[in-house]
DNA sequence: AAATTATAAAATGTCGACATTTTATAATTA
DNA sequence: TAATTATAAAATGTCGACATTTTATAATTT
């Protein structure tokens, strides 16, 4: 939570991150200062110093005396993304399968129980469905006792979900195509229960990058 | 290099982020605003503008009104970041392997060759050996063509970097430690040409992980 | 009219000032 | 003397100001 204890500037980066992941600022879009300033109410140096760290995360850029702006997006980098995504997430859940006790066994099952439960009503919310489906993966790495690794992850998954929200923005209410590869989540939850390392990273991998096509599609025609 | 182009946050981001890889600034040092803004003859802003993008980085801490601290460091940790970053190699290796043409192969040997010849002079400098080795490891992976991975790849090296430094610091002019897998060398380039991507996996995560015993010992006598 | 130059407006990045909080030091109490 | 409180010193984080650069607009030239 955005403590009191916090100063304004790590504040205003939780604010910013999540706009430009949102989608809210779209790519390539300049990041006024003085806007900025207005909307969140704040002044010149923790404002830059928020954009400063966005920048070691990628999500900004700037240009000496020019400002800074949105980092662009490309089908490479998406392609990029996910599919090194898939493969940290590939490395994560190896882990955790060699890692995971009783514990993790029971966490793995009450999250998939709760994602399914979920998927099978039909009005289904974007955002409940999105924070079952990612608990249900976080269980599945849970295991793995590495905070690099799932720090990686954490990025990645931050970078991810801005293409999935420029995608979702032009295909307002596209929950169906969320729940696309619900089989594969039954699936996922065998192979590590039986601890099914090799099958278990194939198909994740293969899970992970299902969404790229169809975000591509919709993304080439903008 | 640091261009007249850049402005003084990222000249000075540059010189501070070394500066805390190398280890002048030890563990948990704290990071004087005054004393700094002294040391690099700069003005408030452009300096937390820099601190705070190696916040970003996890090479600096900061409590809110206590200022900053250069990160602790941890036997946990030591060996976390090095086993991420030789399962992070073994992944970059790998893609080498697929994608690398005889460009890849040409420039891997060439590397090797550089490595091999300065390796065997009996009076060796650390930074020399240290840049060729640097070199040829990046020869190995130079055929991975994903960014992200690589920029992965970067950060981790520079986390462990400051380990390295803080061990070497302890062991002035050990450099007979640095080529202790000298025939490990031999036996990649060997193996990255038969594109044997297995044995080259396993190869390389142990090569990688050789160091964090030595550097242990150091430390935990601290 | 198109291109170039001159002028005005806007925006950036750096600085030092200042209020507020933390830390260090001295004074007081038990 | 040890612990607590009061006081002084130091340090942090935020702000607005300002010089400098960039961008937009108007004027001039060819």
């Amino acid at each position: 939570m955005t403590d009191s204890r916090d100063n304004t500037a790590s504040k205003i980066l939780d604010s910013l991150k999540n706009d430009i992941i949102s989608g809210e600022y779209l790519p390539k879009q300049k990041l006024h200062i003085k806007t900025l300033k207005e909307k969140y109410n704040v002044g010149t140096s923790p404002l830059r110093e928020a954009l400063s760290q966005l920048m070691a995360n990628d999500l900004v850029v700037s240009k000496n005396q020019r400002g800074f702006y949105v980092s662009d997006i490309s089908l490479e980098d998406l392609t990029d993304i996910y599919q090194t995504r898939a493969k940290i997430e590939s490395l994560c859940i190896e882990m955790s399968i060699d890692k995971g006790d009783d514990y993790w066994e029971a966490n793995l099952i009450a999250a998939s129980h709760r994602l399914n439960k979920y998927s099978k009503k039909d009005k289904l919310e974007t955002n409940e469905w999105q924070s079952r489906h990612g608990d249900f993966h976080e269980a599945l790495v849970s295991g793995c006792n590495s905070p690099r690794l799932f720090q990686i992850r954490s990025s990645l998954i931050e970078k991810s979900k801005r293409y999935r929200s420029l995608w979702l923005k032009e295909n307002v209410s596209n929950v169906t195509t969320l729940k696309i590869n619900q089989n594969e989540h039954a699936a996922l939850m065998i192979l590590a229960l039986e601890r099914d390392k090799k099958a278990i990273s194939k198909l994740i991998e293969e899970h992970i990058m299902t969404p790229v096509g169809i975000i591509k599609k919709s993304l080439s025609q903008l």
